[in-house]
DNA sequence: TATTGTTATACTCTATAACTATA
DNA sequence: TATAGTTATAGAGTATAACAATA
């Protein structure tokens, strides 16, 4: 028999805030007609235009199912298939002017749909919150 | 323009650190050869025994989801579905002993997987994030 | 030859709607 | 009538393997 070390403790409070967290952005994400990993898409190419294979590989995903993810999006009007000018097989995805829009409500929406996942927290404590994970992530 | 708040970078710290636990939790079960929802239902079934639906309510997904993961994950021998003694129109699913062992281990797994995406944080750190999380969770 | 991306295929996850059996 | 669960159907997300075009 185990005894619960902090080690536990702690492994069971990431996944937890983790689960509650995607939770969130999944309903968000949903409302507006989305997935979480288009959502993701959008959130990456705000400021930066990417070829599909570094997409790919940013999302941990394979090439052949950024293809899929970028077509779908794209006839959803949210981004733009550009040529290479350097590289006549390659493809760089853009947001498109509607896709910047979504972006930047989806972004609103991720504050609403969050800070209240925080609301236990006094405005000091989740300033710390926030010091940690930031260090955390770094 | 608007400048960057404190909530702001809470957020977004949120949501980068569940979108990397949640990375670490798909690659360890996609090892074991399940999905993520299908750990979540190891995981929930580690102490208890419910019934379909309200393991998807448990979960926010539908009834007829749930209907297909159960059947995918008694195939594998994971878990048994059980008649209810007391409503002939329910089901009640149940880890099987495979089913536990698996949940062990992905316990373990969950743990080796986790923790490392602390090594930034000294113990003492790690423990303030914690009690941080418990709380916000509560 | 190696790389970039697509296509074909298959499976899982998910929801909605219609249905069966039981309460 | 209402509830528990299943089935049918459809679409998205995902991977693997084979492929075409370009480097």
């Amino acid at each position: 028999m185990q005894e619960t070390t902090e080690d536990d403790r702690l492994v069971d409070a990431l996944g937890h805030a983790a689960f509650r967290t995607m939770g969130a952005l999944t309903d968000l994400a949903a409302d507006a007609g989305l997935s979480l990993t288009q959502l993701r898409v959008l959130a990456i190419l705000r400021d930066r235009r990417l070829r599909i294979g570094d997409l790919a590989e940013y999302l941990g995903l394979e090439k052949s199912t950024m293809t899929g993810l970028v077509a779908r999006a794209s006839a959803k009007g949210l981004l733009a298939r550009e040529p290479d000018p350097d590289d006549a097989r390659a493809v760089e995805v853009v947001l498109t002017e509607a896709g910047h829009e979504v972006a930047r409500s989806l972004e609103a929406a991720m504050r609403d749909a969050l800070l209240p996942l925080t609301v236990r927290l006094p405005a000091a404590k989740r300033r710390e919150l926030r010091v940690l994970l930031e260090r955390m992530l770094r």
